[in-house]
DNA sequence: CTACTATCCGTGCGATCGCTCGGTTTTGAT
DNA sequence: ATCAAAACCGAGCGATCGCACGGATAGTAG
């Protein structure tokens, strides 16, 4: 069930009527892709609908045919980002040793925000919240019970004595907010063995006790 | 030195002229707390000249008189936000203990975010990047400056072998950008005892040894 | 071939935007 | 009281925005 949350969402960030035909998806992904030039190039100011259908060799009334509205563009480019990096993430399987586990779910964190630095830190940064909130709740539900289902595989090696749901959101957020924080302004520093491992140490050195 | 950056900046992203009288000193803070509210309760896209001037109280004509343009007004305002939240920091002195620092900065960064979620968020997620970019490199200095000083007080007991710069910057970014993530998508979990007792547990059990 | 639907097109409307400018009012030094 | 500097004002300009709409074109089913 998880990851799949495309179909019924607010009509006003959603695709206004799916394309049928072959042309008419390229038409969508040439938009979408416009969009995300775009963005990472001069930023969401510059992004008009205009341009954006210009950029993507596609006439403005093609662009409003699909989408209801400029935002929607934006929360669809959200949601197909969210839904690679979850179909991505779910491609490895899980190991045994949750020490394995934090370095696999840490470094898949790492290797998505360097993929496209500059296109997540200008969703996350520039478009309107309201416009992207809706997908990022939807996407945050299946990234937190991948979390929640690690730490449960392992609860009873866990040091801190705290509900697993706190735990489990406190380390995604903390993880995934400072690969952001890197990627937005840092984004050359991703690329350091040395983040990668200090991050997976932090969470190791917090989860588990020092035996081993 | 530290902290004091406001004179020497991108003309494009900074006063204008300074006001002289007592009068122009109140125009320009009710321009950007009018823009400071404005921009929490509607959001930037809302956020125009001249609604702001409305909201100030204050001719839209008076607003270009101190501000070059509209992404200097936020710009000023993440200024003074930012010396804000330095200069509280600096108010209250730092401990001998090394888990008594971290708990100190910790904590400090915490009650700032819990200060105004909504316009940190804000500030954060959808104003222009480069407006702020600027102010926000110029204070990361003064707050890395910070993080260093306190893990140099204490580097004899630091666990990690890396460099005391990547350390800092490194704490610096888990720390602020967690406090930002709970801010922006989960305000009301930011009173939560857990959240601080959790950060501060984990920077102490990453960077110190487990005895005493 | 016909009929129907899906797709594409681009002009242009109404609204709003950032911002300028010429002029009036207030202030403070003399 | 005088006057230059500082501050304030708001109508309105040119540009751009998001988007609707009416019609042309391409694909599909029978």
């Amino acid at each position: 069930m998880a990851g799949r949350h495309s179909t019924d969402a607010n009509p006003a960030y959603s695709l206004r009527k799916q394309p049928r035909q072959r042309r008419s998806v390229a038409t969508v992904t040439a938009i979408l892709d416009a969009a995300a030039r775009i963005l990472t190039e001069t930023g969401y100011a510059t992004a008009s609908t205009n341009r954006i259908a210009e950029r993507a060799g596609v006439s403005i009334g093609s662009l409003y045919e699909y989408f209801p509205g400029k935002e929607a563009v934006f929360g669809e480019l959200r949601r197909r980002e969210a839904q690679k990096a979850y179909a991505e993430l779910m491609t490895r399987s899980r190991p045994d040793d949750p020490r394995d586990a934090i370095r696999h779910l840490v470094s898949a964190r790492l290797r998505w925000m360097r993929r496209n630095p500059a296109l997540y830190a200008a969703l996350e940064t520039e478009v309107p919240r309201h416009a992207i909130a809706e997908v990022e709740s939807e996407i945050y539900e299946d990234f937190l019970a991948v979390s929640l289902a690690a730490l449960d595989a392992y609860r009873g090696l866990l040091r801190p004595k705290v509900e697993l749901r706190f735990l489990a959101e406190f380390l995604m957020r903390a993880v995934s907010a400072t690969a952001n924080d890197y990627g937005l302004r840092a984004p050359e520093r991703l690329d350091d063995p040395q983040l990668e491992q200090a991050l997976i140490e932090m969470v190791e050195r917090y989860l588990l006790n020092d035996d081993g």
